[in-house]
DNA sequence: GCACACACTTAACCTGCGTTAGATGCGAAT
DNA sequence: ATTCGCATCTAACGCAGGTTAAGTGTGTGC
């Protein structure tokens, strides 16, 4: 099974094969396979591993007491769970699966191990945790200050987006194990609101969705509509330009 | 001045007179002060030095091209900017003043020094790190699934709460430098909606404002109106339970 | 003292989205 | 084959909150 975490890292700073092989070891001592519907973590639980997901769609989200549900992210092959949280504090919110999910449990030793041997595999493990907490921050912005179209048309673009970065897209289709309920709690709609919105953009000619998965035939159009600036995922490493000082004269 | 991060810091881990005092020269090399409406870095930017806010509010702030802005966060006296951000990463949103406001830029050099020679500041301002992201979740959720009231009610309860944190309330009364306009955008609401809430709750007597400062004369009721529920802020630390079967027979 | 900019307030009106309630379709379990 | 559960879809209705537009302070600069 791949480690699709690596496809992410690679565009960073180019890893030694060494820290691809350490990766994979660690990866391999612990996994849990989960079917859909699961429980990963629940709130007030304190974490004793770090998630890596493998494969399969899970959700982090947080309730209030009379139900009403926010989905905060959603986590796809190659993301982590929470690489920093130190095991004696406890979850604020919940992670679940969407789908049957696999995942393999890092211990904390190995993330020591990367962080003392392995600098530009750490570097990179970095970068995923500064991104991760850039999209929170995308989230609020969608769901305060968008209309109901272009939050669902701007995650619909996220998510094409991250997979593309891991690999796991075909042509201009990729999958989407997502009810419209769970949209409109990742969104802050209604779930009939969701309906109506993704039956125009169907019309639109923006979306198509069959058999969970989704096809953006126009996916410039689709991220115009949403105004999505793929600059907050960061999934493409740029070391600081040279400026014209730090140039020798040529 | 004080530096009211070690107000914060105190409570995670009992800190060294050692690391007070790096602490605090680290805070000194280089201070900026700014007026009110003063832009602090501004999205596309590359932050240079860390900053540690040490008097004043600020707040991170995203906007849409046709002027929508949505207010990320508050920063308050004691909070740092964003300390794990490499200065090769372009920032992805903009930080402004509301008051003047006093910062210390904090160098890099020091900061890996507190990695590597303050074990237990380097785990105190980890802890500062994480609770940050809770927040920002907090907010999503907020902006998602709240009503108008519950969220000014929210935002209310937290600002207080932090203040609070690193001693800055009076009784049960704390600066609130926020026009209606600015509590709208970090809410997602209107600013006329705003004014109706405020009414609302001033009616309510769970709310007084005047003079750019808030009472708050009856916490509890208010906390309850806005399911307000102060463990995401992670303020106070605690070490893991030892649980029962971890108990020597007593 | 006056002009100006802003913040707050209020009122009238409007609409985007929520709510409720069914209808329809489909896959999984038995 | 039948049932059950769940997702999608539709329609009717309602309301929370947005928009527009004034009017009223109030502090600041000149």
């Amino acid at each position: 099974m791949p480690i699709r975490l690596l496809n992410k890292l690679q565009q960073f700073s180019p890893l030694t094969e060494n820290d691809r092989l350490f990766l994979r070891a660690a990866a391999e001592r612990r996994r849990l396979m989960l079917r859909a519907g699961e429980e990963v973590i629940a709130e007030g639980e304190r974490p004793t591993a770090v998630f890596l997901f493998l494969e399969g769609w899970a959700y982090r989200y947080k309730t209030l007491d009379d139900g009403r549900r926010q989905i905060l992210a959603f986590l796809l092959p190659g993301d982590l769970g929470d690489p920093d949280e130190p095991p004696e504090r406890e979850m604020d919110h919940s992670i679940a699966t969407l789908t049957p999910v696999t995942l393999a449990e890092l211990a904390r030793e190995d993330l020591e191990r990367i962080a003392g041997g392995h600098p530009t595999l750490a570097e990179a493990l970095s970068w995923e945790t500064l991104a991760r907490g850039a999209i929170q921050r995308e989230w609020t912005l969608n769901v305060g200050r968008r209309t109901a179209l272009e939050r669902i048309a701007h995650l619909l673009c996220e998510l094409f987006a991250r997979l593309a970065a891991v690999g796991l897209t075909q042509g201009s289709a990729c999958a989407l194990p997502l009810s419209q309920a769970e949209l409109a709690d990742a969104t802050g709609l209604s779930a009939v609101h969701v309906n109506r919105v993704l039956q125009q953009l169907r019309s639109d000619g923006l979306v198509r969705l069959h058999d969970r998965r989704m096809e953006l035939p126009d996916l410039t159009a689709l991220q115009q509509v949403a105004k999505f600036n793929p600059a907050y995922l960061h999934l493409h490493y740029r070391r600081a330009r040279p400026d014209a000082e730090d140039l020798p004269v040529a």
